[in-house]
DNA sequence: ACTATACATTGATGCTCATCAATATGAAAT
DNA sequence: ATTTCATATTGATGAGCATCAATGTATAGT
């Protein structure tokens, strides 16, 4: 990171992609680094647990779960439970808050409808 | 399918989610078996290799490429790549016509803006 | 200090799957 | 018919990973 930050880059460089834009929405091709880490986002969420984590946490009323919340609905060990909400946490869906004993987990803003519209953007 | 197929189902049905709408965007927690039939469709997207696939075939002048096209980009055996063109095309979002001894892959319309809202949706 | 609760981590196990080499299928040309 | 080219399929191999049981860590309460 040699580069002065720009105020500009948002929208841009969510995708980590180069800045070419051709008509129709296609870019060159993904070279084998750029889709391995695309990959590797996806898998993040392409498992059924973390995706029943997620729908879980977003059905809850503060939009915020903690483990033990979490564990009975799902019919996994709290130790398997404890493993994926790291995962998504890692990847930048989940946020972490604890609290005393308690662990909070909730979504981060916009992290989903970003990785979404990088799929669209394919 | 025992009922009698409707035109207004469309933008509803994409998600095979059930049609409550509660504010928010928020619907009930998915199951097992949905959680499953989503992880395995993301799946499909979440490899390296069929990302590149998808972006070869994009870049593509006509939108669409043969077998022999691909496998020289993608250093990867003739073998790899028809399994993955296999895997793309059960999934709806490749076409496969034959033309000859040559077979063309090119994407379906609206199959991965598809998917990616369902990822928004979440 | 001791106990109980919530969560994280570790090691082991089994399954899924990407990849290759080899072979099969099938179509076109000579 | 035979050869050649393009693609599909099969069997084997190895890596990644989801899961569990067990253990570790930390906090709160008595």
């Amino acid at each position: 990171m040699s580069r002065t930050p720009s105020l500009t880059l948002a929208l841009t460089d969510i995708s980590g992609r180069a800045e070419t834009c051709e008509p129709g929405g296609a870019a060159a091709a993904l070279d084998r680094t750029e889709a391995e880490k695309f990959a590797s986002r996806l898998r993040v969420i392409a498992d059924p647990t973390r995706l029943r984590l997620i729908s879980l946490v977003s059905a809850q009323a503060n939009r915020e779960a903690c483990v033990c919340d979490l564990t009975e609905p799902l019919g996994l060990t709290q130790g398997t439970v404890s493993h994926h909400l790291k995962i998504l946490v890692e990847a930048g869906i989940f946020t972490r808050e604890q609290r005393g004993t308690w662990a909070y987990f909730g979504l981060v803003p916009g992290a989903l409808p970003a990785l979404g519209a990088e799929v669209q953007a394919l």
